[in-house]
DNA sequence: CCGATACCGTAGCGTACGTTACGGTAACGC
DNA sequence: GCGTTACCGTAACGTACGCTACGGTATCGG
């Protein structure tokens, strides 16, 4: 062996210079050029720590999966009751912290690029059925007098309309402003929300 | 002049062409040597009838807005009230076709490539408020007695909600079946359809 | 019937991409 | 202290893309 440098160092900056090509260029712009280029480095480096496009591809995605985590994770903790729980975790997403329209831009980028790429596909599916299974689990602690089925539409329910106002959002941040986002998930959350804990209809 | 061939002719096989290219190999794979393989002619005869790779795109755009249109109009028109004409409209965005796949498909395609292109993005804005206003007109038709910001809030909402369905299901046809997104959209006209015409509250 | 002209196929240019081969260079073992 | 070895920059290859210049061809006007 010889010549042993900051592997970790090394990664760390490339996560950094990949995800600033992914926020400035969007993913069609992520080439291993520019992420060399802004790594200050050469193609050869990124491909010596990637070996592959799709590995960067990958490393990308993984990047997105973790920011959005640790935010959910924070909205989650923050929270006292799970019904507090379940809407912070729905609102951080709706957000008008510049961020967030980048992790959404993103996140467009990926789902269409998942249509072509079965790898991405198989991460994406991953990635979205835990946020539907942490959806469904808040949704199960509010109201765990309904059924199981009732429970999993309301959380697919939940992840949907958020995913949509983000991706329409991203687009068009006129008509999907922070306000529209937030009151329509108010609406969607006061369905979760019984007036009062009286009788059952 | 000389030689006039048919042009409306040339036109219809490139705008079949061009929608056979792009429910196959995705918007990526939408090029000018595809769509002239398609087409059964050269990139030359392509570029002749469309100036410009953009041109192509615009065009091919407008082709996925005439059909999800067309759809929705012959939805609406079947339904008797406004209220079976939302509900018409909204659930045939949710079918298990083949052919609404490829629709999801590729406006997923268009989304993503608006991220990064003015003219592409103008279109997504525009062909998405019309749709946002035709919802906003059967929820007015619905209940003319909300006020007309819970109305739009309303439309928006189910927008974002069908599109945040066909944009998921387009990856994970397994979580997000025909099943699921049809009870997310039941549950979501639920709050529409107050179950007695009595008094408020 | 023939020249002019609109049409389109052919071929290729310039560019950017992913990927690879190779050489230089700096660090560790003995 | 020097040879070995891991590391990475350099350069280029092959490919595919959008786009364009040019020439052949078929069609219409006279």
């Amino acid at each position: 062996m010889a010549r042993r440098r900051d592997v970790a160092d090394q990664q760390r900056r490339l996560s950094a210079a990949t995800w600033s090509v992914l926020a400035e260029r969007g993913l069609p712009g992520l080439t291993l050029r520019a992420v060399a280029e802004r790594a200050g480095c050469t193609t050869g480096m990124v491909l010596h720590a990637f070996a592959d496009k799709q590995a960067l591809l990958v490393h990308a995605r993984e990047l997105l999966h973790r920011r959005t985590g640790e935010r959910a994770d924070a909205a989650q903790a923050a929270a006292a009751t799970p019904t507090a729980a379940l809407r912070a975790l729905l609102l951080q997403a709706a957000s008008p912290t510049e961020e967030k329209r980048e992790e959404a831009r993103v996140w467009v980028g990926f789902l269409a690029a998942a249509l072509a790429d079965p790898v991405l596909a198989d991460l994406h599916r991953s990635y979205n059925r835990r946020f539907v299974d942490r959806v469904a689990t808040l949704v199960a602690a509010v109201r765990p007098d309904w059924s199981p089925a009732d429970r999993a539409t309301t959380a697919t329910s939940l992840v949907a309309l958020v995913e949509g106002l983000n991706a329409l959002a991203a687009v068009d941040a006129a008509v999907y402003s922070d306000h529209a986002q937030r009151a329509a998930l108010d609406g969607a959350l006061a369905r979760l929300e019984p007036p009062e804990p009286a009788a059952n209809a």
